[in-house]
DNA sequence: CTGTACCGACCGACTGGTCGGTCTTTTCCC
DNA sequence: GGGAAAAGACCGACCAGTCGGTCGGTACAG
């Protein structure tokens, strides 16, 4: 079928609604990514999505509105693929390491994982108070989630003797998500200038194994 | 000598000048951690310092330069202490767990941890990107001496057995420095509910003997 | 009188949000 | 079927308000 133009989209459908959505949120990430919080303007955003102004307004209540649409989408995603690691046929400090590994790889899709971070954390330092707050919210449920994956194969370990058994693995857990989610805000700035997959390497021998010598403590 | 009233301070030293700078950083401070980045106004950081709005810009350039300074002043804070502890007689690995003690307690002595950390957050991303840049650069100093120190006494530590010999000492403490400022990022938003004492006590002892089981690994 | 320290009215730029209006698609009545 | 009306999706000029920064001025020390 040739000269099949489309300059005028239809949408009505609620997947084409849902596709319109999409596009403004993918502008407001692009446009946030590297150009912060306090430049990514509607007009720009709508600039950049290729549609009017008062359009976003149409799909989103308020600017802040939009910015939580947007980290709701992308933690979804995160959280989206974490079960399936479960499924693996693996011993239990393998799929932890699985799971996190997973974690790293995650921003790395994006092609531009510095950027990504840098633009939710802008999000969520430029948003409002009270829409912060429902970030937040938003963003603990996919750390909980992330978090009790990770408890339960600590769990799991300890019963198979891969794990020490007086790690309290709810806070061992928390302290690992806290601490991956955490170190890539750091890279994100350049506040490091090591290599971000020598550092994830070294950050998981080090939670896996420590630092000191296990031959007891010379003291 | 009563009635020493002092409505106008006469100033002229350079002590004075920079007293009456340490004046408007502090209330750039208090005001940025509680009310964050974007409320924090010239004006308002003026009016809480109780001068005139132009007087902040006999002192400072402009905002940036205003915030840039402010955490300049803050880092060096950091770094001031951390030398004391190497004269301590310690092995290496206790001095190596009383550095990275200090490094969390130095945000509880502000009495308000999260809103202070979420002050630097919100600057770092609010601010223009040369600024942001400048500021990278003055935390990547105290960060690198904060490294050094580390790399140091794990260094030490291995030649007195305390610290795993394969371990790389500079990436390793790299991990650790990142690790632990960015966890406070995650408690000041919120993002984790767990006491962070616990957490710090938990992620101390995590990075010291990992999570895994010293007696080999089973696979 | 000169230079330092300070003040606050004022300015231009820009922002988030509104609103009247347009064009397209669907619905409905005959 | 056809035509009118309603609904949906979209647009951008406009508004009220805010902000960083300027500038003309005052007070005072030397």
């Amino acid at each position: 079928m040739p000269g099949t133009h489309k300059k005028r989209q239809v949408a009505r459908s609620p997947e084409a609604l849902a596709a319109k959505k999409d596009l403004i949120l993918d502008a407001a990430l692009a446009l946030v990514a590297d150009e912060g919080y306090a430049r990514s303007t509607i007009s720009r955003i709508a600039q950049k999505a290729g549609i009017g102004r008062g359009t976003v307004y149409w799909h989103f209540e308020s600017k802040d509105e939009l910015f939580l649409g947007l980290m709701q989408r992308e933690l979804d995603r995160i959280v989206e693929g974490m079960p399936a690691v479960l499924e693996m046929d693996l011993p239990p400090v393998e799929k932890f390491e699985t799971l996190v590994a997973g974690f790293f790889q995650f921003y790395e899709q994006f092609g531009q994982a510095p950027n990504v971070l840098k633009a939710y954390l802008a999000v969520f330092t430029g948003v409002g108070d009270a829409t912060r707050d429902r970030m937040a919210a938003v963003a603990a449920e996919a750390y909980g989630q992330f978090n009790g994956l990770l408890t339960d194969l600590l769990e799991d370990g300890k019963s198979r003797g891969q794990v020490r058994p007086e790690l309290d693995s709810p806070i061992a857990a928390a302290a690992v998500v806290v601490l991956l989610d955490a170190m890539y805000l750091q890279v994100a700035f350049g506040l490091v200038e090591n290599d971000p997959a020598r550092l994830a390497t070294s950050i998981l021998d080090l939670l896996g194994r420590g630092y000191r010598s296990p031959e007891g403590d010379p003291r």
